[in-house]
DNA sequence: AAGACGATCCTG
DNA sequence: AGGATCGTCTTT
């Protein structure tokens, strides 16, 4: 038997925030570094931020070069710096002008989102970057295996209700 | 031009 | 409990 190494595609990415967000726990994250080396990842914690009405994502707060990609169409990465040291990763969902995204939370080895990013060696030039063709991040398909469970998200006490009571937050069990 | 602060993590 | 560290947005 071979692995399976399918490769997701727009059409995945493109879909209802949540489903995708509950969907990607399980899947493979494959890095290629610079150096040439490959290293895959099992993705095992994501939050979904929903478009302009939820106060929690960061396109609530309007159209701005930062929040630019999440208006796109789902397939492409949205990476920003917090706390000026880490650099966060999100694969953008939904249909065009609905600015929605899914935070990649936590790697099997690597939990906490500013761990992931400090692991696959993020920094700004993966902005806007296509998953769907990118030579050096991309996501593949995985048997669903794992429980999961729903819980609310992190960090986001600014947001009042009800987003800080949304179970957007998905991690195997 | 200056200030506030964040979808975090580590150390003490 | 507090510091690191800086881009982005808000206010002057």
């Amino acid at each position: 038997m071979t692995a399976n190494t399918t490769r997701l595609t727009a059409t995945f990415f493109a879909r209802d925030t949540v489903m995708v967000a509950r969907e990607l726990v399980g899947k493979t994250l494959v890095r290629v570094f610079p150096e040439g080396h490959v290293r895959r990842y099992r993705i095992t914690e994501t939050e979904a931020y929903c478009g302009a009405d939820d106060l929690a994502c960061h396109a609530s707060k309007g159209r701005t070069p930062r929040t630019e990609v999440m208006f796109g169409a789902g397939g492409r990465i949205y990476v920003y710096l917090i706390y000026g040291m880490y650099w966060m990763l999100n694969v953008v969902t939904g249909p065009e002008e609905e600015p929605s995204a899914v935070l990649i939370r936590g790697l099997a080895g690597f939990d906490g989102p500013g761990r992931v990013g400090r692991e696959l060696r993020l920094e700004r030039s993966f902005y806007g970057e296509d998953l769907e063709t990118s030579p050096r991040l991309r996501i593949e398909d995985a048997p669903a295996g794992k429980h999961i469970v729903a819980a609310p998200r992190i960090g986001i006490g600014y947001a009042g209700e009800p987003w800080t009571s949304m179970n957007w937050r998905f991690r195997e069990a």
